[in-house]
DNA sequence: GCATCGCCTTGACGCCCGTCAACTTCCCGA
DNA sequence: TCGGGAAGTTGACGGGCGTCAAGGCGATGC
């Protein structure tokens, strides 16, 4: 029932790719936050458990998902330091999120008492709104990715999606925090599929590789947003135009 | 550059498919707000322009999609009445809506000063963070969907999704806003895909049409969760079981 | 050192779905 | 009433991806 967390008080020495130099959110309520340091695959919180809490991830990573009863889980985010979860409008969980990395740490807040604060704290209110909003930003990006034609396309978009999030100071080296198992959850297909499609990238010199999970970004322009997959021929039915009724 | 609308001072008669029964959000707004009813295909806002407003749905339907560069667009939410949409973290829109019905009525509410008085009432500001919460809700709804396998799944799917949005007294009787062209671009699929689909759904008697947007659900379970297409064969690879790493 | 177990890759095969095309139906306005 | 265009359906065909299978890497532990 209760996870063997590595509690530990808040004074919290991030590990690696942790905050780095943003300023921390939530600053003002470190007296009501709790700090825990999660083992690789370990639960932070469960499907259709009482939400209790809100998270902030401080270093690390972690997958949030949804298993399907087939057996197949779907992961919904993907969540890197900074990242907000566990805010939802119900009061039951409908995800379950795992740390990905060894040593993710991850801030809980009550969530009975944050809202309380917020109803009297109107900065706060409007720093939780921020936060909510960027969430939901991730994952209409993500919703863009998954609805990508082609698996190389898909593969593609994830990882300038990864690049963009994880160093955008270096944007043309990743070190994808993930496996190729999360990386098919999160795009929708097979395990098998991603790994092609990244051996066709790099086989088509748009991609580079020292080590199975650090990536080079070469061809930029190959991944971004038109296809990534086909030479320039396959325009693509442009059914937005004649689709418009072109009202009055 | 100004949009054609059919500007309208509060009072609205809500024509058909309006917010019924349920509590207005946002009550509270009215002096601020403006109602506009808008014609089939009309634009109430578009990508890359100045993110002022917040929107709320009355009555109709709307999609809101963003364009690829190469001329599909995605539809990233179905807005009925009592969504909410426009509200996100950027200064710009980084998506397009419009009207689908004829008839759509939408409340817009001006950013700035809704933002400030959510900063001296907490009321309102926790009811907007309900509002984008339930959007964000909407969104994962359909990253669900859109993540499925086959092509009978995600029509499935979407029917069990508009049917509990539409007539949530009447589950099994679903009258679709939208065309096969919004589903197929919602589902990320091709328009024949979703028609084949749906004669397929139709053929093995889990719905049954009365007109070509009158869909009867007949057969529940068989559009729920598990595989709506195959027999009862086909278990999925249960890549999760094994794929957890069983920390101590 | 060697075994083991995830993680990752590659090949073969079959089927689902995207594409192109043709046709029907429906709706709306002239 | 009729005409035209959008919406919807159906068929044929080919390619991409899921599935099954086998094998290679790399880390961790005895």
């Amino acid at each position: 029932m209760t996870p063997k967390v590595t509690s530990q008080p808040i004074g919290l020495r991030h590990p690696h790719r942790a905050l780095a130099n943003r300023p921390h959110p939530l600053q003002g309520l470190d007296h009501l936050a709790m700090t825990t340091s999660y083992s690789r695959g370990q639960e932070i919180c469960g499907q259709s458990r009482p939400a209790d809490n809100w998270y902030l991830v401080v270093a690390g990573s972690a997958r949030r998902y949804v298993a399907r009863p087939d057996g197949r889980r779907q992961i919904v985010d993907l969540l890197l330091p900074g990242d907000f979860f566990g805010c939802t409008a119900r009061d039951e969980y409908d995800f379950t999120v795992e740390a990905i990395s060894v040593g993710t740490t991850i801030t809980s807040y009550p969530r009975r008492r944050v809202e309380a604060l917020a109803d009297s704290d109107p900065r706060l209110a409007r720093e939780i709104r921020m936060l909510v909003l960027e969430a939901m930003s991730r994952l209409q990006a993500q919703l863009l990715i998954v609805g990508r034609v082609t698996a190389p396309e898909k593969v593609g978009s994830f990882l300038l999606e990864m690049a963009g999030r994880l160093s955008p100071g270096h944007p043309d080296k990743v070190m994808l925090p993930v496996s190729r198992y999360d990386i098919a959850d999160y795009l929708a297909v097979s395990v098998e599929t991603v790994s092609r499609s990244l051996t066709d990238l790099k086989h088509r010199g748009v991609i580079a590789f020292s080590g199975t999970r650090s990536v080079r970004i070469v061809d930029r322009d190959a991944l971004d947003d038109r296809e990534a997959s086909r030479q320039h021929d396959a325009p693509g039915r442009s059914n937005i135009s004649w689709r418009q009724p072109l009202v009055a």
